[in-house]
RNA sequence: GCCCCGGUGGUCUAGCGGUUUAGGACGCCUCCCUUUCACGGAGGAAAUCGCGGGUUCGAAUCCCGUCCGGGGUACCA
């Protein structure tokens, strides 16, 4: 039987790096297979649903590169793929007619008032809370009739077999066993008609031919109520694959606190989706062998449920910008420059460090860093490649190719002070730099070499052993700082117009 | 309270009864490369495998208990 997977989330909130990460198991595990993912959504809960959150689950999805074969904006054989639709289409009513007579569900009249009341009674006297029978899962055929004939509002509930253990398979944590007591009868379809996740997202991977569930380890609780479901409704059991959770960087719950959390968030933050999809698909997943930088072929090829942890695993931050430092760098130039101008063309880049400046005072600049970048990849991509790429390996995100190619790009208004005091006021720094301007003077353009040779001509005539002494004061001269590319590198992509107009500053600056 | 899941260095993990003096990666430290930073390379510190009992010639690996963490206990998903 060919695979078919799905990701079914419901848009109540913009998803996390969690939730993304069961979209991206959902994506490999059909790969792997030869199989088909499908998305659907699950917007049973009306007074919960944010309908402008559907598109940040779809953006999210593409920004770490799962796909789905079939469902909601590319449509399929079992449209339609919003619940709510499928419950105006009428699709699960032959369920219900069939769960009712079989008598495997029963209707129950409880009010909202009737049930609070039953469950404070069940807790002040440390019973179990639950709908385990109340006044209507033996209630007779006459009873049902008459509430029904009253037009009381009732909700449709599973009958969970009493007495008796329920047994089903997990594939990550094997054979887990419930006692039939301990599960209460859930709610399937509520009193505004609306089916609940119990009872439609059963239906529907029974529709959808879905052969395994992967979903978080909050629902292994529940599972027990889909096995009787399943069992009621003789139709073919899944294979349940239920996910550790991701936590943050205490152990607790991952939310806002920890920062940057929702999927989206790293995308505005400049992390590449692949980088992303990487380091989750990693937290709670080991491949096989040594190996962890990986595109999504690598990990769809050896993507495997045995591999799969049962612990939960903490987000480390530190972990994913080492993984994105190191895709950044094994990108071809080109491809670095386009995904920058990309990320600094978008909106939310702007509004992102924007909302960072308030606590952040360095965000503002770091803005007008990227945008000034984004300007000059646009009027001279070469130039702006040749800046990007001998940054590239001293970079964690997108986002600091702003302040680190700054200086490419202005000439330096302020000089590191601690360099500034060790080179200050020397006649010997001065004549170095006077004596370069004058080598550049008339020329057009310089290559590596040409600087190195410059460099080193000068070292020697000035007397310099080692490269430092020229080095050093030279690098501070043209771009204000004490660290960053090779002086010769950077000295061809900075041009001899440049760099004499900087070295005339810095002879003023330094004297 | 009741039910359920989990527990290997700070973090992600390998390991599935002997080949383990517990392997890799991130982070940290040292050194090398070198004009700085970074990259890269070589080393190092860091885990009595939550704890206590068993089973066994032998246990991180199997069993029981216990502690800690997490989840569920909704007409949410």
């Amino acid at each position: 039987m060919s695979v078919r997977v799905r990701y079914a989330p419901s848009p109540t909130g913009s998803p996390h790096v969690g939730n993304i990460r069961t979209a991206l198991y959902n994506h490999l595990f059909a790969k792997r297979f030869g199989g088909v993912n499908i998305l659907r959504f699950e917007d049973t809960d009306r007074s919960r649903h944010r309908p402008e959150t559907e598109v940040d689950l779809i953006e999210s999805l593409r920004f770490v590169g799962v796909e789905w074969q079939e469902g909601m904006e590319v449509g399929g054989p079992h449209a339609p793929y919003r619940q709510s639709e499928r419950k105006e289409a009428g699709i699960y009513q032959t369920f219900i007619d069939r769960l009712v007579e079989s008598g495997a569900a029963y209707w129950a009249f409880d009010t909202p008032d009737e049930l609070d009341e039953m469950r404070l009674f069940q807790q002040v006297n440390k019973l179990p809370t639950g709908y385990f029978g109340g006044d209507w899962r033996e209630a007779s055929a006459a009873k049902v009739e008459e509430a029904r004939a009253a037009g009381r509002p009732g909700v449709l509930r599973l009958r969970i077999p009493r007495g008796e253990k329920i047994v089903f398979e997990d594939a990550i944590r094997g054979r887990l066993e419930f006692e039939g007591d301990t599960v209460d009868d859930p709610v399937l379809i509520k009193a505004d008609g609306m089916p609940t996740y119990h009872f439609a997202a059963m239906v529907d991977d029974h529709l959808m031919g879905i052969t395994n569930i992967f979903r978080g380890e909050e629902w292994i609780s529940s599972a027990p109520k889909h096995v009787v479901l399943w069992r009621a409704l003789g139709v073919e059991p899944p294979v349940l694959v239920h996910l550790p959770v991701i936590k943050g960087r205490d152990g607790s719950k991952l939310s806002k606190r920890h920062g940057d959390t929702s999927c989206l968030d790293f995308r505005k933050a400049g992390y590449l989706g692949d980088a992303l999809a990487n380091f989750i698909a990693l937290i709670g997943w080991a491949p096989g062998g040594d190996r962890e930088v990986m595109s999504m072929e690598e990990m769809a090829e050896a993507f495997d449920l045995k591999g799969i942890q049962p612990s939960s695993g903490i987000f480390d931050l530190d972990k994913l910008n080492w993984m994105q430092g190191a895709r950044l760098r094994a990108l071809p130039v080109a491809e670095v420059r386009e995904r920058f101008v990309e990320y600094a063309g978008r909106e939310e880049t702007a509004s992102y460090w924007q909302a960072k400046s308030e606590e952040d005072p360095t965000a503002a600049g770091r803005l007008a860093d990227i945008l000034l970048l984004r300007e000059a990849a646009q009027s001279d991509p070469d130039h702006a490649e040749a800046m990007i790429a001998l940054e590239q390996e001293r970079v964690g995100s997108l986002a600091d190719f702003g302040p680190a190619c700054r200086f490419f790009l202005e000439d330096p208004t302020e000089y590191e002070e601690k360099a500034l005091k060790k080179w200050q006021g020397r006649p010997e720094v001065l004549d170095l730099l006077v004596r370069l301007a004058a080598a550049l003077e008339g020329r057009e353009s310089a290559t590596d070499a040409d600087c190195e040779a410059l460099i080193r001509g000068l070292a020697s005539d000035l007397g310099h052993e080692k490269l430092g002494p020229v080095v050093h004061p030279v690098r501070l001269a043209l771009t204000g700082k004490s660290v960053g590319p090779g002086l010769w590198e950077l000295m061809a992509v900075l041009g001899p117009a440049a760099m004499r107009r900087r070295l005339a500053a810095a002879v003023e600056a330094f004297a």
